[in-house]
DNA sequence: TATTCCGATAGTGAC
DNA sequence: GTCACTATCGGAATGAG
């Protein structure tokens, strides 16, 4: 039984006036002007977006996409991705508050834009740097969310298109579709960290488990000779805590287990 | 662990002195030219390969393939071909008898060779006018036995050019390779029955087996009516035959049971 | 046009 | 560029005296 798809759902979440109404497995917080629900599909450890309302002066179809905004008058549109803006940096201190919990250290995080989208209202993706995740499943997917390639327009660079002469932000808000997707189909398959390139998707998704591996150990160990500088022991009793005694607060912003479940372990014991 | 294909397994059969001491599990009969062997991925519930057998005037690279068979001497092609086509008959004899031990009737039984192949040495296909086996898994394979696409060249139709007029029989032995190529994987899933197009293997196999069904219902109820006329009531006794009873000799034309066994079955029950 | 295995690719259906 | 399902397509390996 497959879940069906809406694609305007967002938009139906963009349009409440009361957010809280919706279920807390789907809302992870709101403000006057956003919201932010978890990605049903987490392509990272951590994988949230945030939504603009549909609020006057603008309507659903200004919202619809990237694209749509930025046709909107400058100012407005500046506007509304500086309150995606705060918005999303709650949610980041937030994952970074959960990345110490679950984790014991905190990494990178992303915050950006996919010029094409299949679904129907604006959403700005906020994801942890890891691209480790069991519905990470195909080339699109990955190619989508890779900083560097292109397709991932991250939101400090779009915000810079405002303060560029005319003639750069009329050329970025074109966001011609055929150029984009070919970046997605047409580009190998290279690592985001070390950028070696991969042959098939089964040895890209165990390359990135090895890389989130060999990130854990270098924090590890970073934490280790913070230890031993500082000569405060790390607790025995917090170090001790398992998967069953852990509080339900601590799982709260990672991905919902027991689906894709042969893909590799996202496990905290990676740590240990 | 998969099989090893050996390309040049049917040489090996063809340059043997003494046939018979192939396996009977390979060996169906062989003759002073030519050796019948069982076809190890059986595309009909009947289908052997008849091959010449490397004798002078002709050694091994003259009958790799009918290409370089056609490209001979014309009188010594043709009685290569005259060779395999007694032998062929002698195997669609045996066929025959066993359709009429397992089904009670006899279908048509087709006789040809594929301009293109894989296989190393000259063969000549004699399987029965079905193509329903758990072995028909690609396009490729259904429509290389199609008997009216242009792939599958009837023994009778290559004999044919050699009574034709000399250019006719020059244009006909060139067997253009792209051409042929291009006929197995342009072509649509056509049932070579009703000519009805079928949108995938799964539904063209479910097909083929519900035309079969009708055909053994069509000649059960031939048989039933010729009963009728003549009054000689099928014998009991043998009606009453199972599997497990049945004498050994009885499948000994048609493929083993027991892999690709989620396919279709292939079985005598449809009579009943 | 040997098979089989693996993976990428393409089309569809979902309400 | 929604997902999930089915099926097709595409390359590579296969063996080993």
């Amino acid at each position: 039984m497959t879940s069906a798809p809406n694609l305007a759902i967002f938009r139906s979440y963009a349009s409440k006036p009361n957010p809280i109404t919706l279920p807390p497995s789907i809302l992870l917080s709101h403000s006057e002007t956003c919201l932010t629900v978890f990605d049903a599909f987490p392509k990272s450890i951590f994988h949230f977006l945030v939504i603009p309302r549909i609020q006057p002066p603008l309507s659903a179809r200004h919202l619809t996409d990237l694209r749509s905004l930025l046709r909107c008058e400058k100012s407005t549109a500046r506007k509304v991705l500086m309150n995606l803006n705060e918005e999303a940096n709650n949610v980041k201190k937030m994952i970074e508050e959960e990345m110490m919990k679950m984790y014991k250290f905190k990494w990178e995080i992303w915050m950006g834009f996919h010029p094409i989208s299949s679904m129907e209202h604006l959403h700005l993706h906020v994801l942890s740097a890891d691209l480790y995740s069991p519905k990470m499943k195909s080339k699109k997917h990955y190619n989508s969310f890779h900083p560097s390639l292109g397709f991932f327009l991250h939101l400090k660079d779009v915000l810079s298109w405002f303060d560029a002469v005319p003639s750069y932000y009329q050329r970025m808000i074109k966001l011609d579709a055929s150029q984009y997707q070919s970046l997605l189909k047409d580009g190998d398959l290279c690592c985001w960290q070390c950028d070696r390139a991969l042959e098939s998707m089964p040895k890209l998704k165990a390359h990135l488990q090895d890389e989130f591996g060999k990130l854990t150990t270098r924090e590890k160990a970073k934490s280790e000779r913070k230890r031993k500088r500082t000569d405060v022991p790390v607790s025995s009793v917090q170090a001790m805590v398992t998967d069953d005694e852990r509080p339900e607060k601590v799982a709260r912003l990672t991905p919902s287990r027991g689906d894709d479940s042969s893909d590799p372990t996202l496990d905290v014991d990676l740590l240990s």
